[in-house]
DNA sequence: AACACGTGGAT
DNA sequence: TATCCAAGTGT
């Protein structure tokens, strides 16, 4: 077939027969692979949200040892939950994934095994329920992700910005259109464009093109545009946040508060923190306005976290001090802290807690 | 529609 | 060091 024969139709058309036999060929092989439950796919799904394979593995496999049905997971203790979730992020996932669990408990375990049941539970989007009604249930439904995005802007030669929710509702209907029909090539073709776009037609960096089963009629192959694809829109730059960050410590105990409900890491512990950078002076009247007595002031910590949309820079201050301070601090002792799920931009602050806290001893 | 929402690996 | 951005969803 000539170039110039070649359509958005067609092209996408081509795609299903040599995709479903590199598919088989060269598939990874990953635990959510592996089964058909409902359950285990639907926690990888949320897990595999804007998240990495490598990221994911660990934490999935430490989950379902926790919760291994979606009982256990609906009447988990948050501090659990959370604590198991601790590093992967976007923690409103974790929070949603207990509100479908015990929505799905209360309907005697089942998940709804279409598109459309699974799309009104929480955490659920557009994306997901077609995962899920795919791989758990066999249903025709298209999963369009990222990489299912980016393949089919290259194949297409496609230069719309796949930001447009316009341009994912049409790649979704263009997807839907060329689905084989059997459960087993519906389960494979969905796993395949995905699995395609992750390891061949990747992002960052050149597509290994001569690996590719649609080398063939792929039209950003074929113009040379493939690598310069899918186009999105610029990014909102991100604004700079400065913090200055206490390690209270009193007799082998460290201060943690818990996070607003809502917002950036939300639920979360943290250490007591406040706006600015404040010098030695000023940070000792944050100190005594908590009602504390600044005892030792012991070291100074700086770290940056960058966050998707704003960029933390931390002072930090480590002092002992006397006293209970505000109502909402906890003093937690070392195993006390390594049971709170305390985000990894607190990292370095984190370590250095563990330190003190490790070699004190009573007396 | 546009923005909030985490983290870490790759380049 | 800087930038990108990943198996997206909720508001």
């Amino acid at each position: 077939m000539s170039q110039e024969n070649l359509t958005t139709e067609n092209i996408l058309q081509r795609l299903p027969a040599p995709l479903l036999d590199w598919y088989r060929a060269n598939a990874r092989d990953l635990p959510w692979r592996r089964t058909r439950d409902p359950y285990r796919i639907w926690v990888s799904e949320i897990m595999l949200q804007q998240t990495r394979v490598a990221a994911v593995l660990g934490y999935y496999a430490r989950f379902l040892t926790a919760f291994p049905t979606v009982e256990a997971l609906a009447a988990a203790p948050e501090e659990r939950l959370m604590k198991l979730w601790e590093g992967l992020g976007y923690y409103s996932r974790a929070r949603n994934l207990q509100k479908t669990a015990r929505i799905v408990a209360e309907q005697g375990g089942r998940f709804p095994d279409t598109y459309a049941g699974l799309l009104k539970l929480p955490g659920i989007g557009d994306y997901t329920a077609g995962a899920i009604a795919s791989a758990a249930f066999g249903q025709r439904e298209a999963a369009v992700d990222g990489n299912v995005l980016r393949v089919v802007m290259r194949l297409t030669d496609c230069h719309d910005d796949i930001a447009d929710p316009k341009v994912k509702k049409a790649v979704r209907a263009q997807v839907q259109a060329v689905m084989p029909e059997t459960a087993e090539d519906i389960r494979v073709f969905n796993q395949a464009t995905m699995e395609l776009g992750a390891t061949v037609c990747a992002p960052n960096g050149p597509p290994r093109c001569l690996e590719c089963p649609a080398r063939d009629f792929c039209l950003g192959r074929l113009r040379g545009t493939a690598e310069d694809l899918p186009v999105k829109g610029a990014k909102k730059p991100r604004r700079v946040e400065e913090r200055t960050v206490f390690l209270l410590l009193r007799q082998g105990q460290v201060a943690l508060r818990k996070r607003p409900k809502t917002g950036l890491l939300a639920g979360l512990w943290e250490f007591p923190n406040a706006e600015g950078t404040l010098d030695e002076a000023a940070a000792s009247a944050v100190v005594e306005s908590w009602g504390l007595t600044p005892k030792q002031w012991e070291s100074r910590l700086t770290a940056k976290h960058i966050f998707t949309h704003v960029e933390w820079h931390m002072t930090g201050y480590t002092l002992e001090v006397a006293g209970d301070g505000p109502a909402d601090f906890v003093w937690a002792g070392a195993e006390e802290l390594g049971e709170r799920a305390v985000p990894s931009a607190f990292a370095r602050y984190s370590e250095e807690a563990k330190r003190r806290l490790g070699g004190w001893k009573e007396d």
